[in-house]
DNA sequence: TACAAACTTGCAACCGGTTGCAATCGGCAA
DNA sequence: TTGCCGATTGCAACCGGTTGCAAGTTTGTA
């Protein structure tokens, strides 16, 4: 069926090792040998089996992607500048699709069984524990948009979470809002539990405004619409820090549904600065989370991680800031 | 560094084969033998190398999936599915984003290095060449999404495109526009050709409606904006068939723009019923195409393959049918 | 109790490569 | 021509499993 080593050996007229050699990187073959074989491989159509060399080279070049996000737009280009930037450096994704899933044991023991190099856990909701449990069990682990810590226990790259919701609470008050809330993804998220956080922290200095806050069911455009439509039945704040852009997008929708114009009657300011939310029907203001570094730096980090797969781990956080377009009244 | 066969055999006392056969499904082991063998794995933390079995057995369970969609919203719905579905059979998705290349060659021999067992081509715009390309070198393939064939070279899973097309010109024709235009996806694209084949075939039974068309320069929101900026800048047609769903989401955009209401100023249909139509604020009126039917279908095409390599090509061309929502006219 | 059939088990070869080691080759200076 | 040294090459063992085969063990039946 398949072409291997033997027959281009055979073809060519030598032995095993040479072909071997002539695939391998830096090792010691002639050029006579080198033509001889690549004319045979080239006749043959042989290309290395990539999964029989990682037996003896311990290195398969697969990379495990774990994520859970895929009902957020924004997975999209996540997912795009992942496998682009894995792909650019002759590593291959292995997905893995958590959906409901919680648990890291499942995940751990299937990317073992594949024996990939490292593993990327790409979603802001999974806590350190489960990025954890990759490293525990020796696979080098990245954690994109995963908790900041001082002291992370394994790497991390994204943003800091408690100073969006800070950044979001300034923003607000800076516009002159009075009674403001948050509308945050699923209570048992990480990323929605630290801007909530940030938030509060925040506006605790200033005993004068109004706090509300609540969380949707899931960080996705009907859980956002849910939540806000549930917030108009009663009495709503001025402006909302929704945790993430689909929300807004979902919170926008619910504001349409009640003929209420957002920035004029009620301010929104999401999180993300998705591609939708530069689209004129949503123009929607937001706090940028560059996407693209934090992607491009995860990448490098696994790739250093394989040099060194013992380096100490590192938390890499990148600045955000605030986009400013349709949804908050602006600043006097 | 990790525990092998070898370990867990020693550590139980028995030989290597044993150990190899507890952990492979029907294979002749003892009651006792096997618990000795499970007792010692679990001390160890043993897991089989799926990738080392893989050299004798010839099977990875690895299954390329390349797409070239990443910026259309419907790769969201269709990736989800395709990882679930592929998980839930045992398999494991490994991923190619073409991204702006359409030649198989890489693609092909990369997979090929990877021993992948079979090859899922998720793409509307690529031609049936590029599908055969892997079937050629060997490996099992399902383009699904592909262009329908009577006499399919490999298999494809989908729609009819040209059906779609004179589907999406009769329900203009049974609103009562009399001048239409097509505003489809990229001109290389069989997709966009094929629906354009149709939508023009049905109208020429019809020599008093007046018929225009023109391309996209990509599935994305930015162009079909661009394009229906650009038609409207002129003189428009009544109604417009959009060939995706997105190119309808930037045309209503367009619309916005200059204070037409979509259904009553101009018509749109689009194609392919992503979640996002169904929003309030879009109330895309489309062409349903079953997406979560195809994905189960190819994905089960692809187990028959496994186990049936020569299996004869097969096209499964799934009916579409109109979602009535708001951006057509009513029917008379 | 004896014997045949049916199960289990370990050995050894193999899957498609890689790599340490020792032998061989070629080139150059003496 | 000889001797020496570095570059090239093939052998053989190994990576972590699987599997045909033959020997050994049970089980069932007469």
């Amino acid at each position: 069926m398949s072409v291997t080593l033997k027959d281009v050996a055979a073809l060519a007229g030598v032995s095993r090792s040479a072909v071997s050699r002539t695939f391998t990187e830096g090792a010691s073959v002639s050029a006579k040998t080198r033509s001889k074989v690549e004319k045979a491989a080239r006749e043959l159509g042989y290309s290395p089996n990539a999964l029989a060399s990682s037996l003896t080279t311990g290195r398969t070049k697969l990379i495990g992607l774990i994520s859970n996000n895929f009902h957020n737009p924004i997975f999209l280009e996540v997912f795009d500048q992942f496998t682009r930037a894995l792909q650019e450096r002759g590593l291959r994704p292995l997905i893995v699709n958590l959906t409901d899933e919680t648990e890291p044991a499942n995940s751990v023991r299937m990317l073992r069984q594949y024996s990939v190099d490292a593993a990327i856990v790409a979603s802001s909701t999974l806590p350190p524990s489960f990025a954890k449990a990759f490293h525990d069990a020796g696979v080098p682990v990245v954690h994109t948009f995963g908790r900041s810590a001082t002291s992370p226990e394994v790497h991390v790259v994204g943003i800091d979470n408690v100073e969006c919701g800070r950044m979001a609470a300034r923003e607000l008050l800076a516009r002159g809002y009075r009674r403001v809330g948050y509308l945050g993804g699923p209570e048992d998220a990480t990323s929605a539990l630290d801007r909530y956080r940030g938030f509060m922290e925040e506006l605790a200095d200033h005993p004068d405004i109004e706090v509300s806050h609540c969380f949707a069911g899931a960080y996705s455009f009907e859980a956002g619409r849910a939540e806000m439509l549930r917030l108009l039945a009663n009495t709503p704040s001025e402006a909302y820090f929704c945790g993430d852009d689909i929300l807004s997008v979902g919170a926008l929708s619910a504001l349409a549904d009640h003929g209420l114009k957002p920035g004029q009657d009620i301010g929104i300011i999401g999180l993300n600065d998705m591609e939708m939310s530069r689209w004129e029907s949503v123009n929607l203001t937001t706090i940028h989370q560059p996407i693209k570094q934090i992607i491009t730096s995860s990448v490098d980090l696994v790739v250093e991680m394989l040099k060194e797969p013992q380096r100490y781990p590192e938390a890499r956080i990148f600045p955000c800031r605030v986009i400013e377009r349709g949804t908050l009244r602006p600043r006097p």
